[in-house]
DNA sequence: AAGATAATGATAATGCAATATCATACGTTA
DNA sequence: TAACGTATGATATTGCATTATCATTATCTT
């Protein structure tokens, strides 16, 4: 992975433009506005390589697959919309937990959740321009 | 799954003793205290039936296979060792957390992982009967 | 206690995400 | 621009958790 080749540009710019943890899956179907005939296998390659380089980092949610999203974020957590599955970065925290372990356990970090409905996904939110629930429905 | 059977029992008692989620294979192993032939398809036959029937419930952390415990319990959350790779549960809560969301964003619910030491692992802690993390090293 | 049949255990099969393979296409260097 | 060698794309393979299969064993009912 030393060449730049459009299918290595278009993944990196589609992870960036989303601004959102991806799964591969969504990845091959942001690049592939750019490339079209892209690949899964080379979404895969370019995920890792650019997971190595410490360009992206990957993201664990609660019986999910591993999403990617750009590196440098600091500490920070993610929401889940139940409806369109989609995940996006929630970069408010509560703070100090390690008062919620049991005696003798010592917290060192944690990870939090959040799940309900997205802005697009949330039925009073009348505006809304193009139902992106639709498209990224069915994917996980 | 009808019958009362000796690994059924076990199976249920080995879960109701562990007071944690465990994962399949922790079952099986504490399981086999009681009915040392056990085979892990019957762990997952009878996990699953438990499951179905409300008895368990399943717990899915970042990253991780799905465990079980005893259904029942309320909102709680977990807390994973470092070293041992155990899971605890976390009757504390940091409360609502519905302010964290973005703009727009309802949240329904919320899914917290802690992460460092337990009492078992957490060295000043001098006083431990049987090293359970020795034991416990390596399954996941 | 005997018969009917559900559950078990060993293992094969499945499902699925992720990786490897390999011929071809493309980027880079000279 | 020609040659070299890496990256790609299509697809096969792997790895692993979970489920299905099936002959055998054990439970429950009568």
């Amino acid at each position: 992975m030393e060449r730049n080749t459009r299918q290595r540009t278009a993944i990196r710019e589609a992870i960036a433009r989303a601004n959102r943890p991806l799964l591969p899956q969504e990845v091959l179907d942001a690049a592939q506005a750019d490339v079209p005939g892209l690949g899964i296998a080379t979404v895969y390659r370019n995920i890792r390589s650019l997971t190595d380089d410490g360009e992206l980092s990957e993201v664990k949610l609660p019986g999910e697959n591993l999403r990617f999203e750009l590196a440098g974020h600091q500490h920070h957590h993610h929401f889940q919309c139940r409806l369109c599955q989609r995940v996006f970065d929630v970069h408010a925290c509560p703070g100090d937990l390690s008062q919620l372990a049991p005696q003798g356990f010592t917290v060192e970090n944690h990870d939090l959740t959040l799940y309900g409905r997205c802005k697009d996904c949330d039925p009073p939110q009348a505006a809304r321009s193009s139902r992106p629930g639709s498209a990224a429905r069915g994917l996980a």
